[in-house]
This record gives C-alpha cells, structure tokens and sequence, in this order.
DNA sequence: CTCCGATCGCTCGGTTCCGAGTATTTGATG
DNA sequence: CATCAAATACTCGGAACCGAGCGATCGGAG
C-alpha cells in the first residue's frame, strides 16, 4: 500500500460510502486529481488492496438496469486509523522525489547555451499559463469552501512560483554570461 | 519509452561505452541517483528497451573468469540525437507531477491544528537537515567540476528552501489561528 | 592459507500500473 | 422518435517496476 491514491479513498469514505466510480467522479470534481494521480486502471486495484488491508469493506453491490453492478464500500474502524496515520507520516517524513524536470535539468549542458535559453523560455511561459489557470480556480473555490480545504493549492502555486523564478533567473545567467558553458 | 533513466543511460554512453552495472555505480559516484531513480531491476528493463527502439547497441560481451557476462552497450547515431530531443522535451514541458507531500497536504485537516503543526515542525526539522547535507556536499563538488554540472543541485536546494518556508509560514499561521480550522 | 565481508554483475518473478476496450443508459437535438 | 454524444461502471492484459536472490571473485585479517 504505497499508492496515494489509497489516502484520497479512505478520505472520501470518510465522509460517505461511495463506489470506485462515484471516487473519482468525486475526486475530479474537487479538482483532486491536480494532486493525485486518478486513473481508472489503478482505482480498482488500489480499492481491492484496501480491501485486503481491511481499511474498508463492501456495504452492498446494486444493479441498476443491465449496467454493470456498482459496489459500495465504506470505511472500518481500522481504515479510519490507517486514514489518519497515513497522511501523518507524509507530512512528517518528506519522501525522495524524482520530478522530470530535475533529470532534464542534469544534462542541460546537452542543449548549448543557446537551446538552453529557448527551452527554459517556452517552459517559463507554459509555466506562467498553467500557474495564472491555477491561480483563477482557487479563487472562485476560495468562495465556496473554507481555506483549510484547499490549502494544497497555496502550497503547489508557492512550488510553481520557485521553479518560475529560478527558470528565469537560469536564462539571464546563461545570457549574461555568468554561467559558464564549458567543452 | 517514459523511464527518464532511459535519458540517463543515453548520456551516460555519450561519454564512453559501458556496461550496465557500470552505468548504476556511474551514477551514484556522481550523485546522480538524487535526479534519477536508480534500481538494478530497472535499469536492465530499460537498456533492452532502449535496444529495442535502437537508440544503443551491444559493443561487445566481455567474460572475465567465471562471473556473469558484462555487455557493454554504445550509443548509435539516432541514441544520440534522441538524447537531446528527450533532454529538450522535459525542459519545454513542464510534466504534471504528484509528489506525496501534495497529497497529503490536500487531506491536512485530518490532523487537527495540534497534530498538523506537530508533523509539518519534524518535516521542517528533517528538511533543513537534508538540504543541509546536499549544500555540503554540493560545496565540495563544486571544487571538482564546473557550476553547469551540478547545476541540478541549485534547483533542487531552491525548491527545497521554497518548500521550507511555505511549511514553516503554514505552521506560524495554525498558530495564530489565522488559518481557520473547520468543522 | 583460509575465512569473511564487500564487490561484481545480472536474473527472476511477483506486484503494480494503467489505458484501451466493452456495454449500457441517459439526455439533448433535429 | 431517431440519432448521437456524454455519462455510467468496470474488466482486462500487456507493460513497467523493482528488490530479493544468486553465484562468483577479490582483498585483507588472523
């Protein structure tokens, strides 16, 4: 059980029982999936291995019509323990994390000054676009539900806006001069 | 072909043809497994994949008394062009990324504001004590080779401090009560 | 010269991941 | 009322991942 996707399950359940679809419909909805990685494939599987855990456990299975059934579950005592310990030790023990743009950064000597400069330009503006969309949605959620709930949101923009600003700071080194580009 | 180790096994035999368990002790002597995810199951899985779209080719299998085989792979005229391609494309793109903090953060309120703030100071705690030691030995690789090099370490210290303060300012704003804490 | 731990170099196979595919129903449109 | 896109709900199997294990050699302590 290392998928986090586990963590966003337990806390749904936690509110109501619900099934797999219904999570990520849910999850999506709440713009979640910015900061869980929501993928059909792997929601079955991990509610599966939840169920193995005893995290949470099958309420009933409805038939609607010729559909496929739905299953609901809904947590257990355990799952809520679990729910609560599990988000704990990600914010106690920070975990080593291998974004792509750090390996990319690590043979950015490849490009020569000058493909440097221009990569690092179009990802500053896709950064800019992407942070200023993020940046409107968390006004209008900030509206409709308490700070606290969508803290995770402050959090990735403080994260974009340092990449950003070291992104830039790169380009005017390399231009200037003052980043040397050895053989 | 998405394992960003991939990209570093084709810049690695940008320098010199190798074999792969010279590839994994490459890597790590140069610190290079804090950008790259280093695992001897992987990085077989990737070479023949790299094999397969004909980006390295075997050089030659070398057996010395009775130990395994070592095959040394080298870099074909399209491995090399691809590189930069790949190089070049991670820099462009910003990659939407979940790191297990994000997820976390999402479901703080779990905590309560005395558990929260409990968790983020020992995440704080152990922050400053790795980023420590990265700076330490990041000093003393700049002695050795020049700052473009190394350059990955300088995003990954500045995400690091940027991460550092956001934790440390959430913490001082649970404490002021200026963070509100629903339900 | 004989252990023993470290290093060498790779294979194996169980888990996990995940997107394409399937099959139905609902709702809107002309 | 016919049609078609969107929503409903899940299954399946190939691919990727990765750590334990394996069998050998080397270097040094006693």
């Amino acid at each position: 059980m290392k998928n986090p996707l586990g963590m966003a399950v337990l806390g749904l359940l936690l509110e109501s029982p619900l099934h797999p679809h219904a999570m990520a419909a849910t999850l999506r909805e709440r713009g979640m999936d910015r900061a869980f990685k929501v993928t059909t494939g792997s929601l079955y599987d991990v509610v599966r291995a939840l169920m193995r855990e005893g995290w949470i456990e099958a309420r009933e299975t409805v038939k609607v019509g010729a559909r496929p059934e739905r299953t609901i579950y809904q947590l257990t005592a355990a799952g809520q323990e679990e729910f609560t310990r599990w988000v704990d030790r990600l914010v106690r023990e920070p975990q080593a994390e291998f974004p792509k743009f750090l390996s990319a950064v690590s043979y950015l000597g490849a490009l020569g000054p000058a493909g440097a400069v221009e990569a690092l330009r179009e990802r500053a503006e896709r950064l800019r676009a992407s942070t200023e969309e993020v940046r409107r949605e968390h006004l209008s959620a900030l509206q409709q539900v308490p700070r606290l709930f969508v803290i995770e949101v402050e959090y990735a923009e403080r994260m974009a806006e340092a990449e950003l600003g070291w992104v830039e700071e790169i380009i005017g080194e390399i231009e200037s001069g003052e980043l040397g580009w050895p053989e």
